[in-house]
DNA sequence: CAGGGCATGTACCAATTGGTACACTCGTGA
DNA sequence: TCACGAGTGTACCAATTGGTACATGCCCTG
């Protein structure tokens, strides 16, 4: 299964065939329908495994409460960026792009696309004492940022000026450092 | 070919067929490789005249120039997000997905994703009295934050709070109203 | 050894795809 | 009237797709 995601994260969801994938990872496409029962069904359990890997990254970050919410950020902000996620991410926006069309596979993606980034950062910010309405706004242009900033990255590969953008967003949000 | 792009807009292009296309639009598949050669040109021309009709937008909101940019920017904002322009939007993400992927129809317009954007806005800045460099890093975050909440519009259809995210930004971004 | 599941490979199928060959129409100019 | 070239419909093609039928092997329990 994590084979067959860095598979897609690698080559693209688009002109996915269960050839390509099978000879890829060492079985036939025969198998592929046999163990998931439909491509259908195996891209919903690679979107939903792809899923996962995001949340994990963001709940291994949640270990360290010494840091300030401007430092979790810009740390949250920095493995995101890694290159070694560049492929993830890759998938991540193309898996939205479809959920958009309504693909079965994908749609359920979309309810948790926000909400569910949403829900710790309020949190998070709650925990700090801010108003829960107010918080729930400031998370989502947060969100929102951070995903603007990665699609920039992801188009141009300007790393010095995409981080040089998020430094100002920090400086904004958290107040002039 | 705007009759195709509404229909691809409508559609989406992961399943583009030139039949199903043809149909839609009232010429058989014959014909559309007859005009443009391949399928592949065909995608290359609409992807050109959806980035035409984008641009379009952003120039047609040049002409008044007694806004305030906090103004302008709100103006803008709401434009992009008219519903009837939702699947121009969703277009525009899924060709950037695409695009991720290498896929030669859209490879060009990642150069531009980001640039021929920024160019404007850092101009209208630089004119306003703005440093040049700083001015770049704000136009980068303030195009970033506009499609990652642009994005989560689309995805969730939360009208009111994606603007109120947005009414939060403005306020950060030009200072506190 | 016998037998029965599970896993797997081979071969196949119908449907759809982009693209091509060819014939046909029709307006225009000589 | 004739020739001709652009536009178009019909029929077709090879390739690829997801999915299925069937046989074969392999391991485990009796």
């Amino acid at each position: 299964m994590n084979l067959a995601v860095d598979y897609v994260a690698a080559h693209g969801i688009a002109d996915l065939s269960l050839r390509g994938l099978g000879a890829a990872i060492g079985v036939s496409h025969r198998m592929l329908i046999h163990y998931f029962g439909s491509k259908e069904h195996l891209l919903v359990e690679i979107v939903r495994t792809s899923e996962q890997r995001q949340r994990d990254l963001l709940s291994r970050l949640r270990l360290d409460p010494g840091l300030s919410p401007a430092d979790a950020a810009r740390l949250l902000w920095q493995q995101l960026t890694d290159p070694r996620l560049a492929g993830q991410e890759r998938l991540f926006f193309e898996i939205y792009g479809h959920a958009l069309r309504g693909r079965p596979e994908a749609a359920p993606l979309l309810e948790g696309l926000v909400n569910d980034w949403l829900e710790p950062l309020v949190a998070a910010e709650v925990a700090a004492g801010a108003d829960p309405a107010v918080a729930r706004n400031r998370a989502r242009l947060g969100l929102a940022t951070v995903r603007g900033l990665l699609l920039d990255l992801l188009a141009t590969g300007d790393r010095a000026g995409v981080n040089a953008a998020m430094e100002d967003f920090l400086q904004l949000y958290y107040g002039s450092k």
